[in-house]
DNA sequence: CCTTGAACCTGTAGTTGCTACAGATCTCAC
DNA sequence: GTGAGATCTGTAGCAACTACAGGTTCAAGG
């Protein structure tokens, strides 16, 4: 924003931003993050610029996108047009989409586990339900 | 069970278990089921025994197991004890309650989403409130 | 200026639970 | 006997990191 850019090193950046050191190296190196600039030694040296985009990437990765995901909103916000921000809630809504089908499919598990493992209360231990519904090829709740 | 064992070929298996053919093998390279017998040209030879195991595996995978989690009660289940029922039971009780746990933060994820793609509706596309949101450390719904 | 220890570098291998080859060999119905 | 299809072994790939090993650089203190 000012005159003067002050660079961080990875571990500056690791510590604003919550993205592991390891990760910011994985994320440079699979394209998501752009390469930054090098001290002789040729340590990393980021800009203000880095912090925003890992916090980005880590507050979309929080949410559940996927690399993939996250790589089509950050393509979306870097060309910076006008109508992105459709395209970017579409993103969303399909992500949305996904994360309700997980609720409804691990719901369905919950009962089914919830099921099977309270037919064991006060039943003998000899022979288990738990283990007999196991064997069961589609168990029924 | 009867005399006379039939032999399965391991397409056979994998049909009859619902089981991919490579994923029966991987099973069988990582200690999950025992190396089954072979016919003198060296394919494998199940018996009823490992339909039997190979269902089970597959049933507490649908159920949402770990791999280590099955090889716990497979053990149980091979030990025969009288008291494994217990154990299994514990063991399926910390799933169930992986499982919840789950479903919660799915639900939290669920509403931070649905908040901020509603944002979006009717707003102007200029700037985004979407990408506002995911620039934000730390999303508050 | 020199030392020292922390931080950083590259590159590779491991994680989970499979899946997909390649290239060779076996089986079995015809 | 023959030929198509099934099976064999071994390796590499997927997501999304994480964890080393073995070396170099940085920065603060003496």
């Amino acid at each position: 924003m000012n005159g003067r850019a002050q660079r961080l090193a990875i571990g500056e950046l690791s510590g604003r931003t919550g993205v592991n050191i390891e990760t910011v190296r994985y994320y440079e190196k699979i394209g998501l993050v752009p390469p930054p600039a090098r001290t002789e030694g040729g340590h990393r040296a980021y800009e203000d610029a880095h912090v925003a985009r890992l916090t980005f990437i880590r507050r979309a990765r929080e949410l559940g996108f996927t690399l993939d995901e996250v790589r089509s909103l950050l393509k979306l916000v870097d060309g910076g047009h006008a109508y992105a921000c459709a395209d970017v809630r579409a993103v969303t809504v399909e992500h949305l989409d996904d994360v309700r089908q997980k609720i409804r499919d691990l719901k369905r598990l919950e009962q089914t586990l919830n099921g099977i493992a309270s037919r064991c209360e006060g039943g003998a231990v000899l022979d288990c339900p738990i283990v007999e519904a196991l064997f069961e090829p589609a168990g029924r709740g």
